[in-house]
DNA sequence: ATATTTGATTTGTTATCACAAATCACAATT
DNA sequence: AATTGTGATTTGTGATAACAAATCAAATAT
């Protein structure tokens, strides 16, 4: 009945002091999920329903789902109902030309603090990329987002992070769940980040950066014009 | 006993369809305090004395400071307790970075837009600040928060205008509690903003802005530095 | 047959309460 | 005198339950 005694652990490892509650476990894996694809674009997000499938109480549940709409990842309806939004092509217009503005930013700032081994974990995820055969759009999808957010990690500033995070967060549902036709070329716009980011030339890997923004807008542009209108 | 007939207001105005909750309110309340300085950085917000204080039970207090906290106007400690943030130079320098991304682009942005109406308002605003006599941070704080979102509205971006007020909300404890040194300089930076976007020139809008924000800040980086040291 | 009402169900909102972790104050011991 | 242990208090966390608003469906009236 000593106090603190199971502090010191005897593998010879301090419990971790990081807390985890169920506030925070509900959040990240909603958060997860909704980047993934795990939801579909309108669907409702039922406290109760959740709560039931997550085994806990709807009270962490609302928390999450709280904060996800202030971070526009989720949308609440004036009926004070919760869903999963649809972008429109307006918003994803207006969402691309900030994600230029804080990821080009960003890839600009990481040439400061660009590391050899930062150069390789690029590298290794763009062949992994590469050799990806057929249109596996989710596993392109999230390697595509490992490679982005290693960019923005090495330029060291939390604040541009969590608000680019926020941004994918927004249009994550629309990556997953519409059809796009996926061809070779973005594999030549992350070869040009990777050669920036190398040089340690802020203004090409911004420029890089942009581009492939662009390009890989224009896609998803073309795609989401095409699945309004699935008739003829 | 006839439905709707609170619904049908005999005075010609339709209720309200918003339906305010606690939740809302208190988020609201609390919002506009920390942006008008209402608490001093590094003090703590504590569920109880909150709700008490606004009459509430302390559930609509903790749903409102979980929001804050997502949107960084509060910053919740390793302890779980939660702070107004104290702003480091560095914190400052990195939230000017994206303010002048995102506030030029909306500058900019705003030309398309700009309406008489809006000219009118800040050739309005501007004069209310020029004739502000002596060293009223406050009413300076306030009318210069009055002018500069008057341009970002007219930028008809919906999220740009968000992630701005998220920004504004991070600093807004600093302009408040650091006691700045006011001069008459930043009249000509508004001058201008308002001279580029009645020209609707898109260019001269993000510099004239960014000029105003990078002078504005210097004069807070003085401040903060002064504020550190404030021995000898 | 259509529209409206009314009751039942669902769903979000909020207070109360029980619990857990952290902090604080005081005492005991070295 | 300083430090460590111990209990009391404070503070955040989470579940339950009561409440309110919205939705849905069936029944009624026009």
């Amino acid at each position: 009945m000593v106090k603190g005694v199971d502090k010191v652990g005897l593998g010879g490892s301090i419990r971790a002091v990081e807390r985890e509650t169920l506030n925070d476990r509900v959040y990240r894996e909603l958060r997860t999920m909704i980047m993934s694809g795990g939801f579909a674009p309108g669907s409702e997000m039922k406290l109760r329903d959740l709560a039931q499938s997550l085994h806990v109480s709807p009270m962490p549940v609302r928390d999450a789902i709280g904060r996800l709409v202030v971070e526009r990842a989720l949308k609440m309806l004036p009926n004070h109902r919760v869903i999963v939004p649809e972008t429109t092509i307006d918003e994803f217009l207006e969402i691309r030309r900030v994600r230029i503005l804080l990821e080009g930013e960003a890839a600009a700032l990481a040439c400061q603090h660009v590391s050899p081994d930062v150069i390789a974990s690029l590298k290794r995820i763009h062949e992994k990329i590469k050799s990806l055969s057929g249109n596996k759009q989710r596993q392109f999808w999230a390697l595509n987002q490992e490679f982005h957010f290693t960019v923005y990690e090495a330029a060291k500033s939390p604040l541009i992070l969590s608000m680019i995070e926020s941004l994918w967060l927004q249009i994550g549902p629309v990556f997953n769940h519409i059809p796009i036709n996926l061809t070779s070329e973005g594999a030549r716009g992350h070869q040009r980040i990777i050669a920036a980011l190398g040089a340690g030339d802020a203004k090409a890997a911004r420029a890089a950066l942009t581009e492939d923004l662009m390009k890989g807008g224009d896609r998803i542009i073309a795609a989401l014009i095409q699945d309004k209108q699935p008739a003829h």
